[in-house]
DNA sequence: TCCGGTTGTAAGCAGCTGCTTACAAAACTA
DNA sequence: TAGTTTTGTAAGCAGCTGCTTACAACCGGA
């Protein structure tokens, strides 16, 4: 139907393909609830291919993670760090960002890139970390990132009402005011 | 070994060895990566039997968030129900509130004790809305609620540091500080 | 033109999953 | 005691999972 035997034969893309539908899949369902299957067939590609390039689902995993990850992260400013990952995650479309979210959805999973999201984890502490001059810095800013998980997890699993359709700059403003308690230079 | 051939029959004893041990293994683990021979397992009962008193995994899950999950919620006056819960989340050992712990645990999980799940999100919110007089007291609920959630995420299922072992009384105090820009009469 | 490596394909394996069935032992009822 | 119902057991099925293998098609360089 699709593919002609031997398809267009390109590496890079046919693993581009795999990381782009990867990406979505774990966003969408978490580590657990996405098969190999689900995901060569959303990239269209042989399912054998995914782990001639990648080796494995948790190593596909870890790839995904760790391109998407960071990116963000490198180029937004300490002060605007939480309020951006905050509007990020509550705008109803564009480039969201999805790391959060696959981030929790993929929480059940105990050793699955456990490492790499600590890292993660990490380097969004101590970035917010920078905000506030209290000894406590460390544990502000985890608490400050707890909330951010926390939003993600009840609007985008649970879809609990009224936080899943509230304005997004109504819930920034209750939001940053409540976390400027805990790290003062944000925003 | 353990059972002569026809064991003690008592089945009110072996739902509820069955409901104990479903409830420590969905906290745990979470919904997916709880399989129904590890509860009949650890509950030491024939996992057939599972099927003759629940009629399904999922149906066992829903029995677990029904028996656990209002206890607390209803017999905890408004103005402490987010200090109790976050305590009862932070505390190292003793009647920890698992509810929550699985209930994010399992939010992988799309169809599974959705409609349960909401239900109990709700109760827990309007509660906590009625703790200001703030025309948007729901949102502001959500987001408290958000928070506990996230705060729970992150300490139990990734064990981030500081937060992960930071004394409990020293958090309470930085979150309950931040929440009362949102709920004035909470705690 | 042939040849070696690369890319893609089809099929399948072993293990686990939720769930069912057929049956035996115990308890209750008459 | 005899018959019925309740409780517990052992075995297995069909489907899915991550992953592997054997092989065909394609490509660039000699």
């Amino acid at each position: 139907m699709t593919a002609q035997p031997g398809r267009r034969r390109d590496a890079a893309a046919t693993r581009a393909a795999l990381l782009d539908a990867a990406a979505a899949l774990f966003a969408e369902r978490g580590f657990d609830r996405t098969t190999v299957r689900d995901i060569a067939g959303q990239a269209e590609v042989n399912q054998a291919l995914l782990f001639r390039y990648f080796g494995s689902k948790e190593a596909l995993f870890e790839a995904v993670v760790a391109r998407n990850g960071r990116e963000h992260l490198a180029t937004t400013p300490p002060e605007r760090l939480f309020s951006a990952s905050l509007r990020g995650m509550l705008a109803p479309e564009g480039p969201r960002n999805r790391t959060l979210e696959t981030y929790l959805r993929s929480s059940g999973s105990d050793g699955v890139g456990a490492t790499l999201r600590q890292e993660i984890g990490e380097e969004y502490a101590r970035v917010l970390a920078t905000l506030t001059d209290a000894p406590d810095a460390g544990l502000r800013a985890d608490l400050a990132l707890a909330w951010l998980m926390g939003i993600a997890l009840v609007r985008e699993v649970t879809g609990k009402e009224p936080l899943a359709s509230a304005d997004p700059e109504h819930v920034s403003e209750l939001v940053l005011t409540a976390v400027r308690t805990l790290l003062e230079r944000s925003e």
